[in-house]
DNA sequence: TTAATCTCTATAGCAACTAGAGCTTCAAGA
DNA sequence: TCTTGAAGCTCTAGTTGCTATAGAGATTAA
């Protein structure tokens, strides 16, 4: 059995993080030692590094949620898990064609910049008039 | 004089938002009506849509607070505008490195999975051991 | 005039934690 | 056995950048 620092420890996540993950449901409310320390079995260790793994990914707790629940049905098909990872890679994509739409603009400011005075800053400038921009991108 | 719907429609942004923005320092409040409504000068829309479109290039409200302050000392050098716009690049490319990284690894979970059931499932698997992972970001 | 639309303040909520206060329990050394 | 310090406990509040809601008052158009 770990405690809450060993589980920590071994898995790679911050003990008030574990516990916020109890609070939300996401890892089960372990036993409790006599002086009503947490104490976990083996299996947490297993279900915390998943968890940790994903969030690595970026997947959102709620996917994340759904996945562990997937995973408890061995027998099922793969095909709900398949698709949630889908969407996480669909998710990074787009939002790696943002932040390059962003990175080329934040490149063209500052090549035109001549480095002078506040008044004559391109950067400024493209900040302050929207029309300076070639190309631009909504949040997503 | 604009009213504050007026100006959140013209700038892009929400009324809410504004008052937001207010609230946190970033706009100055304007004079009201004499029935207690805001009313805006025409600076204020040049300072509105200078907030919107750093925002949209990802500058955090504490970075555009420091642009906003330095864009009122004209005669000043640029230095400091450019560190900023620096430090944003370098911070987008951080991300779009990192979400490359795990672009790739969702990929190849992806790959890998024949689809059949949740016990043979890749993704799962993958997202279970980390060792199977080829390459690993840290957090940023 | 009346209805529709704006605007006002204040509060609470989102994700996914993180930090702190103030307390109790535990493990190891003297 | 006693003591000390680390680790654990609960609870609350803060982070970022807004968004949503409630209930009231102001303004505008028909
Ligand atoms: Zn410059
Ligand atoms: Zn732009
Ligand atoms: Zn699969
Ligand atoms: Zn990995």
């Amino acid at each position: 059995m770990l405690s809450i620092g060993k589980l920590g420890q071994a898995a790679g996540v911050k003990v008030p993080t574990i516990r916020y993950y109890e609070q939300i449901g996401l890892l089960p409310p372990p036993d409790r030692s006599a002086g009503n320390q947490r104490l976990y079995p083996r299996a947490a260790l297993e279900r915390l590094s998943f968890i940790r793994h994903a969030r690595e990914l970026g997947f959102p707790l709620e996917a994340i949620r759904d996945l562990l629940s997937l995973s408890d049905r061995p027998d099922h098909p793969c095909e709900a898990v398949d698709d949630i990872a889908r969407a996480q890679l669909e998710a990074t994509r787009a939002r790696i064609a943002r932040l390059r739409a962003l990175e080329a603009e934040l490149e063209r400011m500052l090549a035109q910049c001549a480095s002078g005075r506040v008044s004559d800053c391109r950067v400024i400038e493209s900040l302050g008039n929207h029309a300076l921009c070639t190309h631009h991108v909504e949040a997503v």
